[in-house]
DNA sequence: TGCCGTCATATTGACATTCGATAGGAACGC
DNA sequence: GCGTTCCTATCGAATGTCAATATGACGGCA
């Protein structure tokens, strides 16, 4: 029970489905329910901004996908972290990092 | 000098120029420059974001603004924070604070 | 007087991203 | 069959940011 929930910052999308994912292969729904969990149920995922994320990073190279029935027993796509993908999640948590450490910084002064 | 300079996160304009003008009294560039200042060069706000930010919120009564001429004797906006901008500083710095630490959780999970 | 560089505000057009709403198929229980 | 749940998917709209550019005013200098 989310005490609230947060529109997303624009440009973690990517980086928190990548971190979903570097845990093991997961489907879709299955990506957005395991980041509400990491983030304690403060951000929500919601389709529309989903699957066109899971398309635009299998395009990009940092996500492979295979179809699979699901453990409820329908089709669902299940998506693993390529090597290329993992490098990707490095990358983007340092950014992040790198942001959070700057606007904190900043809001102090 | 910067190492590297990043685009914004959506999102948190508003915060960095109601935080720019916390200290003070600013026309739109010097807004700018205390931006650059304040996150140590990290971000930089293109005159495209900073003015209709700007406007944006003087139409929800977070700045006032007066003309006088600049340092430099040119014609420059001044913007200062109202009493409900102090109080919407807060509250984005509030809600900043709680995506950052939702987000650090998540990626050390 | 005329020209130019700088300061400063402002607008425009393009672009990416996210969301809400909605659609639709497939499996399951009754 | 029928509704419900699960899962993928797309569409339209809104938002926010950027790059590029326009406009004008001032000061310095020849």
């Amino acid at each position: 029970m989310p005490h609230e929930r947060a529109s997303l910052l624009q440009g973690t999308l990517d980086l928190l489905i990548l971190k979903a994912l570097s845990t093991g292969e997961r489907h879709g729904l299955g990506v957005s329910r395991r980041i509400e969990q990491i983030t304690d149920g403060m951000f929500a995922v919601q389709p529309g901004s989903l699957f066109p994320a899971l398309h635009r990073l299998e395009e990009a190279g940092w996500l492979a996908s295979r179809w699979e029935a699901s453990e409820h027993n329908r089709r669902a796509k299940y998506y693993t972290l390529t090597r290329a993908g993992r490098r990707q999640l490095g990358e983007e948590t340092a950014h992040w990092n790198r942001i959070a450490l700057a606007i904190a910084r900043a809001l102090k002064a």
